[in-house]
DNA sequence: CTGAAAGCGCTAACAT
DNA sequence: ATGTTAGCGCTTTCAG
């Protein structure tokens, strides 16, 4: 009974069971044409010397790996790694494996290399989890990258001919400013993303289109940029406390970038929300502490993954199949408001000390 | 020219380019012994058709996948995630591919599927980013979980003939505190995370050590626990308040329990840091621009990320070179301390407006 | 019910 | 310098 160095294989089985490497598979594979007994015996060799078999061989015999690939770009963010989370919990449950990729910067257009990596890994799917930044999109248009291998996007400019699933960001920055409106805010102000991101530029037109709705006049004066980080976020609100001293409220597009303009109000000795209303975005778990507690649009992403995952894998079976391929298609899902301390103007009883999740 | 459904392989290339498979996998190989002429042709074929070789196939053949298998926990937490974030990074920069897999609690002891869809798909090595709770390591005494596959394992207690990287949390505590009484704290109180965490208790015995050197009793009113939320550190400070009035500073075992204890001792109308001194654990980036700036203790993951993939292809490197297997060892990093405003009662000049990183 | 042969895509070892 | 043979670990025909 030769022990191999390495680990058991079906040969080894098969050969103590005294039975061909066929019946082994059978056996694995829970295929009914077996005896029993044989059935039996196999099973307890297997148990005996710790076979277990290869999906690396199985992969490559039957073209199917049962593993997803999945591009992202700055895992160090919330979000992103948010939506990571999302993925590999849906990837999990639906029974696949996952082959991450990091890339480098959001704004990569050398994406060659990347669906080579996966693709001579066999992946059934990829999962593009990349934001839509710039020109990052520009390769889509090229024939060049193969379209054989399913395709999901995240977070990005819905389109024909491609599944992409991603929260209605414009619908999110409606529903905030609305909510100021209602709470007698008239002098929003608004603090984008880096208006190269689609989701900042999403953001930003709901908050333009509800005031324009409104009748409120917009102009450039109210509404000043930041880059995500909270450090841009505080340089963001002196500029538009400068260029809009009027402002009554500000919407501003991420948790991070609004925690540090709470900070700098707080900080200025004005009242939030008597003087100042502030509606964030994203609903990152801190914000329900933040000070005061921050109203803002929650976006949930494990809802997203779990979707864009579902959606892949009706894509991979119906290819494969040989069935008619799925019809490819945007979704948008909805987000909500949370509404906290920050905003609430009217209502006397407040929950002040956060908590509300 | 018969072009394949699929996708062109190295037969394809040989019979298009009039040569053997054998040729063209010399020439992928960049071997020497392949005359110039047929390099160059079978080279123009490879681009025509787009050949790219299956790593699955060149997997299965040489034992060895260039993939790594990372198991990991609570991905939607910061703690972890960032660990990912360093973990992908330098899996990718190590020319290595990362299989993810993401496990649903942290106490699991049935790991023994996780090994095996691991090693099923020949993964190289096995980063174990799983913290150390409860009983979640007692799998190791098991001689069943196979000890040919590289493991290297990221926080948790260093042990022989185990490779382990982490930072040393007990210092971070210790820092934390001795910072406090240089600045003139004495009542120093703390919020750990569950003691059921290697980390956590490790931070708290830092804690005690400090004090108990320094001639100053420590009791068990002294301290509370939270569970690493926002909402279970706002609690935990209520209790400490109750249970230790004299308290003048507190040593709260990560940010993110330490913004709520920030929210909470702001709303009692307490002075931070003239009344209260507060210092946090892990530098979260929003650190910086809580109110006031929170002193924290930093920890590098990405160091840490890159020293465990570094060790990891150490040991794989050895134990394929045949050469004598790399020594084992534990490394321990060392934290660093950020003071910022929430724990600075002596100097005068203080950057109230956070923005330090 | 079971086994033999062929082959997934590639490479190592031996020819020539 | 190039081709042939064998085989990584498994499954899919196709015969019995």
């Amino acid at each position: 009974m030769r022990q191999k160095t390495v680990r058991a294989n079906i040969k080894d089985v098969a050969s103590v069971a005294g039975v061909s490497t066929q019946t082994v598979s059978r056996v694995v594979n829970e295929r009914p044409d077996v005896a029993p007994e044989t059935r039996k015996r196999v099973k307890e060799v297997i148990e005996q010397v710790g076979y277990r078999p290869s999906e690396l061989a199985r992969s490559l015999i039957s073209q199917r790996s049962y593993t997803l690939g999945v591009v992202i770009a700055g895992l160090k963010y919330i979000g992103p790694s948010a939506a990571l989370s999302g993925i590999a919990s849906a990837v999990e449950e639906a029974g696949y494996s996952l082959l991450l990729k990091e890339i480098p910067h959001f704004d990569t257009n050398s994406i060659e290399p990347i669906f080579q990596a996966l693709r001579s890994r066999h992946v059934d799917g990829i999962i593009w989890a990349v934001s839509e930044v710039g020109e990052n999109r520009s390769w889509m248009k090229d024939s060049q990258i193969d379209s054989e291998i399913p395709l999901v996007f995240l977070t990005m400019e819905p389109q024909k001919n491609v599944t992409v699933v991603s929260i209605n960001n414009y619908l999110g920055g409606r529903l905030a400013v609305t909510h100021l409106l209602e709470q007698g805010y008239r002098q929003i102000g608004h603090i984008s993303g880096p208006l190269e991101w689609w989701e900042a530029r999403q953001r930003m037109k709901g908050w333009k289109d509800v005031l324009t709705e409104a009748g409120i006049l917009v102009e450039d004066r109210q509404w000043a940029a930041g880059n995500w980080s909270s450090a841009s976020g505080a340089l963001a609100v002196e500029k538009l406390f400068d260029q809009y001293p009027e402002m009554d409220a500000i919407f501003v597009a991420n948790d991070q970038m609004a925690l540090s303009a709470l900070q700098v109000i707080n900080q200025k000795g004005l009242k939030i929300p008597e003087d100042i209303g502030v509606v964030g975005f994203d609903n990152i778990p801190e914000s329900a502490f933040f000070w005061p507690s921050l109203t803002t649009v929650k976006q949930d992403q494990y809802h997203v993954a779990k979707v864009a995952v579902e959606e892949m894998i009706k894509i991979i079976e119906s290819s494969r199949g040989g069935l008619v391929p799925v019809q490819l298609k945007s979704i948008l899902l909805e987000p909500s408001l949370v509404v906290r301390c920050s905003s609430m103007r009217f209502e006397t009883i407040k929950n002040k000390g956060g908590g509300q999740l």
